[in-house]
DNA sequence: TCTACTCTCGAACGGCGTTCGCGTCAAGTA
DNA sequence: TACTTGACGCGAACGCCGTTCGAGAGTAGA
């Protein structure tokens, strides 16, 4: 009933799921309280599939990326997902708890001490919730993906006609904007972030 | 018309705003096509409050620590406006282009290529939007202040209460994510993305 | 003054999340 | 078996939303 709500529709809306189950909008009242409960039993289902490792000190920065790459894998791989999890405040389903704790582990098992993991899990979550919500606006958007391409073209040269005494670098990023970059800005940002986050251990 | 908008609604809806101006929701559209455009309006206004540093090469640094600060600020000062910010795909408006370019800036003083400076100003843009949407939930919720208190301290009650097997770490960190220490997990990310930030340029 | 044109905005459309209580039907009792 | 009763599924409706359309008001030119 749950897994496969999410997969094919453009916005979740409990009246389209009632259709899916062949009733009416109001009998799913009897199984959950409101949409946001239902949103959070999807995410929580959606997180199942991800695998949390046994942290292995010799690599655990390879294995916290291989996290963070894994959950945004998962968010942007089933439509809308993304989006919920930004409005779920607390996440305390029990997939969640299990993410967290296990992000917990390969952050202390690099060194940082309890606060310090604390605080760069919270930050790695915030990014790839982020990374995932935009992922999904280009995997999932109302555009198709030739379109896309066209847009991304015309974004570019729009960046160039920009005027160069105002903007002498922004004019020349366009072509890093690309979705075919977008991977790279994944790997750049948490190869930056786990760099910071050795050094910071180190303290 | 555009600015004041924002500042006292839980939801600003096309409804209300035209409530505000004494007038039908239909007359909007003489000025806007959409809801769209008129969110990209207000987002531009209230970014006009952060004012772009001239980049010095000797505390780069602290400016983008600065710039970055300053932009949860205002965006968090303006309900609603965070959320509005995660649903532009590409900023094109004359503000946001005005930050994109006064980051590129400081973050080439720094030494980054413009590849990397690219990378990095997207990454830290999509931080400050995912910080200020989440701050905008403890400081615009419907919950008041008090009752966020009690909230927090459920909270933390709970996650004492995880199986310890289990859960060995996360039963530990519920002290950490109260809304005092909101302040302190940006700073930690702030500090630790720039740290590594200065490594990868000396590459 | 009359015409022609522009612009405003009341009313309505289709969709949303959620609520209410009627009607059905199964379990319990005689 | 026949009746009563209780729970509960769900059709219909409520009050929102963003957006559209065209009647009518307002204005400028002849």
């Amino acid at each position: 009933m749950i897994v496969l709500d999410d997969e094919g529709f453009d916005a979740v809306t409990m009246r389209r799921i009632a259709q899916e189950l062949e009733t009416g909008p109001a009998s799913l009242y009897a199984h959950v309280s409101n949409k946001e409960e239902l949103a959070e039993l999807m995410l929580d289902a959606v997180l199942a599939d991800v695998l949390v490792p046994e942290p292995d000190p010799a690599r655990w920065d390879e294995q916290v990326k291989d996290l963070v790459r894994d959950q945004i894998q998962v968010m942007a791989a089933h439509r809308g997902i993304a989006r919920i999890a930004w409005d779920i405040a607390v996440p305390v389903t029990p997939n969640s708890l299990k993410q967290g704790e296990g992000m917990l582990a390969l952050l202390r098992a690099g060194g940082l001490t309890l606060k310090q993991a604390t605080f760069a899990g919270d930050a790695l979550s915030l990014y790839a919730k982020a990374y995932a919500y935009e992922a999904s606006g280009w995997t999932w958007g109302e555009i198709d993906q030739a379109e896309a391409g066209e847009r991304g073209k015309q974004m570019v040269a729009y960046m160039r006609s920009l005027p160069a005494e105002s903007f002498p670098n922004l004019l020349q990023v366009g072509e890093f904007f690309s979705a075919e970059t977008a991977k790279e800005r994944l790997e750049f940002a948490l190869e930056a972030y786990l760099a910071g986050l050795k050094v910071l251990a180190k303290n």
